[in-house]
DNA sequence: AATCTTTGATAGTATTGCTATTATAAGAAA
DNA sequence: TTTCTTATAATAGCAATACTATCAAAGATT
């Protein structure tokens, strides 16, 4: 039960707020595990009516269409990635600690959180590394973008950057290395399952521990470092 | 008029070898322009055939379906990107040297390289950054991956990651460290563009300097790296 | 009791993603 | 030259997709 987590997005993702009502937070519960189960491309509303027992139409009076309702969902995967961030580095002194703590946010999205019943965390996590790209890779980014669509992502970005500087003041990237952080953690994540050679790491079923640490180790060397010559 | 340049690629991708005829290299070249201008999402193979003046049967001669002509097509920049690499790295002794070389090959695709008159090297560029992560983030990716439809990807990788190896012999994640450069290349080109908060980079018309020195730094901060304590 | 809102049920339309058929043109083989 | 082969064009058609519209039933609110 989600006690005091109320995870706010932008209202022009939807037409209805699908987390004010069951039929809504149906949609939400069930189009994630339909995502993941047949992938972005195969799914229609038509097919997610149907596993949910209710109706086209009524999927319609939530979401205008299904790019809209991805985007609605990585968002959400972002700003609970926020929240998880803030809870988890509370009471962290230490910066270098709680840039750890932020990749293992990343790597472990939702590890022992069951938060709000709707949504199975680990089951978005899957999602988000398979198809959360396709949310911004589309000839509509920059009209989006302008109407804050992204604005989780964004915002998740500023946060980590703003900790890579507590660390390293003077590294020219932040914005930059925060970005890569949070998508090399997906993508090696999705390149060890599918396609191996793009990586050097192996994942076994929920156990990412070694991306997690390549992680870390891309992300100390850069702010550690001091280059030879 | 492309000179003993033979782009190799896997056969189970189209039906017949577009390379071979002149309906098939229009197919090509317009499907890049096509693709380029309106996105993977709305391109389909009527609209294809319309802007080429021929039909949509035609099309699907050559290509099973318009996923397998963008595996095809991002195929295709691999197995470009390789050549260019091997090309501008040809008689380089330092491996350091030759790393920046494959960076910048990487950023600036295609600079001044006008190879083959039917492929525009700069728009397929732009057309990869874009879409070209959707070639492999499908359902199918495993099954397809089995088939060898991204073997050019993973000799691309293969072929930096040996470099990578010959600047740092002990580096633990060299296959990571070249899928995440050329992943990174395309990603904050893609950025600087459409979503600037995600970077600290910007780019202007055709110039991705700034980029091209921020991969630069990510790289050698990571093989020239001796870590503080 | 009246009415307002949400959902379900059903229908319908334009577009998409193909497949099939036939005709024609062009080139190679006889 | 004739014939054979093959590629392409032209057209049709079909099942699925991506919606939109309408109306009725069921709650909930006043």
């Amino acid at each position: 039960m989600a006690i005091g987590i109320k995870i706010s997005l932008n209202e022009k993702l939807f037409l209805r707020d699908p987390q004010e009502t069951a039929l809504g937070q149906k949609i939400i519960k069930h189009s994630i595990l339909l995502l993941d189960e047949i992938g972005f491309e195969a799914f229609n509303f038509k097919k997610l009516a149907k596993r949910m027992e209710s109706t086209e139409a009524s999927v319609y009076r939530y979401f205008e269409n299904k790019h809209l309702l991805l985007i609605y969902l990585v968002s959400w995967y972002w700003e609970w990635v926020s929240y998880l961030i803030d809870y988890n580095t509370m009471n962290i002194e230490d910066p270098k600690r709680r840039l750890k703590i932020i990749i293992e946010t990343f790597v472990y999205a939702s590890k022992e959180n069951p938060a709000i019943e709707y949504v199975n965390e680990s089951v978005l996590h899957r999602l988000i590394i398979a198809e959360g790209s396709k949310a911004y890779h589309t000839k509509a980014v920059d009209k989006e973008n302008t109407e804050g669509f992204f604005i989780n992502y964004l915002k998740l970005s500023q946060k980590v950057s703003d900790e890579i500087l507590e660390i390293k003041p003077d590294f020219p990237y932040p914005h930059a290395l925060a970005s890569n952080l949070f998508e090399m953690a997906n993508n090696h994540i999705y390149f060890a399952q599918h396609l191996p050679k793009l990586t050097d790491v192996t994942v076994s079923d929920e156990n990412y521990d070694e991306v997690e640490q390549m992680i870390e180790y891309f992300a100390f060397s850069l702010l550690e470092c001091r280059r030879d010559k």
